[in-house]
DNA sequence: AACAATAATAGGAATTATTACTATTTATTA
DNA sequence: TAATAAATAGTAATAATTCCTATTATTGTT
């Protein structure tokens, strides 16, 4: 893969926030370091980040978000406030059931707990 | 609620598969019965029965699927083939340990498992 | 049964998120 | 430093969903 000072930027943007941020808000912190960056190459770039496992993907309902963290975690998401708590459940154990009980072959397993936060 | 032929049909096209179609499947399905019925009427409808708690809603990644089993449950989808396959894994204790490490007050929890199905 | 009130619909426009296309620019390598 | 091909900007296209409005249908009341 060829450098691009675009890639790299959008890198950083990901790997510099908490935020879990969406493709919309990772373009428009971009546009403040390269005006004219396209919407089109911050979507191209963070697939093909994604890809090479340097960013993660995950899904907030019907909206795409970035992680920084590639290690597979799990997600708490305040109704309240809206806020994506990265939290590490313990999936081995369940990895193991699925294949007991249903003989499913687990490769991933996403917990997302929805609820309320201790900052309400 | 009003009664309508329109959502009867949409509840009923819902309450008939194990398949967790999407608005479209729905769509296409109810227009065999009711032909100028339109897309905004079924997606109305599904959210109105959803939130009644006739039907439930869950996200495939970025698309939304709706599931007539209205009981807390998760998800199996398969990588080769797509389907998704329900199941229940002990979330209860999930529950309890997200509130002792994080403090968190879990109302809902969201499995995912991907991974391949016994077909394969 | 006819009427009035208003909830629900059909059809289409608008919105949002994302991908695709293409002429131009830019990084790499000889 | 010139050739090459990968990456970009800008824009069009697509897909999923919501919004808008004139019309239709249900329901409670006469």
């Amino acid at each position: 893969m060829r450098f691009s000072k675009q890639r790299e930027l959008i890198k950083d943007i990901v790997q510099g926030t908490n935020s879990h941020p969406t493709a919309n808000w990772i373009y428009n912190k971009a546009k403040k370091k390269i005006s004219n960056i396209s919407l089109g190459t911050v979507y191209r770039n963070l697939n093909k980040l994604n890809k090479d496992g340097v960013i993660n993907i995950f899904y907030d309902n019907n909206i795409t978000c970035y992680d920084w963290n590639t290690v597979s975690h799990d997600h708490l998401k305040c109704n309240k406030c809206g806020k994506i708590f990265d939290v590490n459940m313990h999936t081995k154990e369940l990895q193991k059931e699925v294949w007991k009980q249903y003989k499913f072959e687990a490769d991933n397993i996403e917990i997302t707990v929805s609820g309320i936060c201790n900052n309400h």
